[in-house]
DNA sequence: GATGAATGAGGCTTCATTCAT
DNA sequence: AATGAATGAAGCCTCATTCAT
């Protein structure tokens, strides 16, 4: 036998957490659920995470941040909204396709009153969301009236709610395909023009 | 004769059941840390409630039912989308101004996993949307492509989340004005119009 | 209305006492329950006992008293063993078939830690069961090694848990007639003769 | 590796449950007075078992089989009555000296309203009855009019009944002997005969 | 005299976290 | 390094009892 320090057993222990979270909700992931599934034992997470918190902060963090770097770079390189729009929801869809539970983990901790974005980020968010707002009002697409906030819930709230609404099938339950998206994304679109 | 039940309190187990929830989310909002905030006993409330479930089940479904029952009467009398969406929109105002915390609550419980509205309310907010879709289709202002999912999120969920995340101070924490909410409400009449 | 000072009040706190006892035990017996059975307000019942656990005992004590009262008369009319023990037996179905509560209710409280007999209650069935003892070894149908307290346990205890027994349906669902009562009878005297 | 779980921690588990079930009832037995008992914290015998009514069932399962064991054991080997009796008044007279509240906790249970006697188990111990009355009616010893459930409530019941009364000191509080418990057997025996 | 609203101690159970091995 | 046995605070709920009316 190997020894037991392979790389893959955190990353066993980050899949089952995110699978936990998403199935039963922060509080509903029990450390003895996690470990179990990652075939770990309960104490051994806390070799690299003071606690549960920092477990989930870190992974949520990571979700978001991947979402993130994605927007920064095509910002630089983009000339349209629909450009960065495109990219965004793209990103999203293959995100669902590719690894559905991270869309869902994000989408439950953005909702749970347990998880406060560390400020870092929200600025970064806030600094992205800008950037958007210029380009659109460069390019004299966009109302000048909307505000970064209004942003990013519409550009990457809004799509995360659609996506688990109908997931979680609150008034439908067949599955999402593209055409459904691109429905979003004109809707979104629509919102952002002068 | 023993005396009577002071209707204060029960009115004050329910502000401080909303407080709770709105600040800890349904799971952190403890029966000890409601009863405190309230200045009751704790085993008072199970004079009125089965539980802690039944509790907070009761003053969503009231809260929900609201906005509802005001849509319904706002869809019979009414011949366009700006309309409805108008009356929508002042309402939620007049909430946020008037009972804050209850807008904040509805928000906390839809987007908790351990919540599932019931089937029937549901339906009805079902219904509703597919009334509004109707009106804006005769009417021919809005696109047929969206939905009755697309609808509730963007009509109910949309504002309702723009409202906690200002309240919450997401990006800014300046008080919400009418006149954001107007912007609001401009940018959901375009996104879902042809 | 006639004043709620009418003695029926207190019988049916009695009736509801024995009843909640029987069908769900002393634990289970919860005074709420019984108030409600007894058609009276929960505090109505501390005006007369200090709370449940006194309520309780009273009944008791009256309920063995009564089979004591009983044995203490006939001891003193009776000639043979038979006699006493034919008294005995048929006072027993006589309450099985006019009151069954009140056995059960017997049985129940005879068995349950948080029933201890008061002293002058225990000395006097020791006493009935003396005087029983010497009746026998004077006639010399009884076996003198026999003591008072297999006196006490053969003649009351055990056909108390036999009625219990076949009422609860520990092997037998049927109902219990005169003649199993005769055979217990029979069993009873069998065991204590020479 | 983990600390091995010491296997005394649950012994001494049980000898707590069965402690406070002897002195306290079922219901007077509270996890929190068990583990304080066993000096265990309170949550660690949910390692275990489900909850308290998971343990005290296995306990008392475990005791009443000891007993069904050795009687279909002895059943099978043997030729009249008095040697069976003998042998199960003999095994209850070395549980009462080896393990005294193993008895006192079998007959608070088998009193006990909230116990229901497993199905599987209650079979079983009709079978030892129905074997037992077999065995005394072919050998002509017993009179047939005696059914099972007699036999149960005599030979089963009744010494444990003794014992418990002696052990609590209902009429008297000198030691249990095994002469008093010879008196039993004799009585028990007279019973059973024709 | 009666009522029943109100209390709060105490019961059962869960689970994040610690630490001996 | 890794384990999982053990802890105990905290959660939800019940119910005997008190007392203002």
């Amino acid at each position: 036998m190997a020894r037991n320090t392979d790389p893959t057993r955190l990353e066993k222990i980050h899949q089952a957490t995110m699978h936990m979270v998403v199935q039963n909700g922060y509080g509903g992931a029990s450390i003895s659920s996690i470990a179990r599934q990652a075939g770990v034992a309960e104490g051994y997470l806390y070799r690299f995470y003071k606690g549960k918190s920092e477990l989930v902060n870190e992974l949520f963090y990571k979700a978001l941040s991947e979402v993130a770097n994605h927007m920064e770079e095509v910002l630089q390189r983009s000339q349209t909204l629909e450009e960065v729009l495109d990219e965004l929801l793209d990103q999203m869809l293959r995100l669902t396709r590719d690894t559905p539970e991270k869309i869902m983990f994000l989408y439950k901790l953005m909702h749970d009153h347990t998880f406060r974005m560390e400020d870092t980020l929200r600025d970064r968010i806030f600094q992205i969301c800008n950037s958007f707002r210029k380009l659109g009002i460069e390019t004299g697409q966009m109302d000048p009236m909307i505000s970064e906030e209004n942003i990013y819930l519409l550009c990457v709230g809004y799509p995360i709610t659609f996506i688990n609404s109908r997931i979680k099938g609150l008034f439908y339950t067949h599955k999402l395909d593209s055409n459904e998206l691109s429905t979003v994304k004109a809707l979104i679109l629509k919102s952002l023009k002068k």
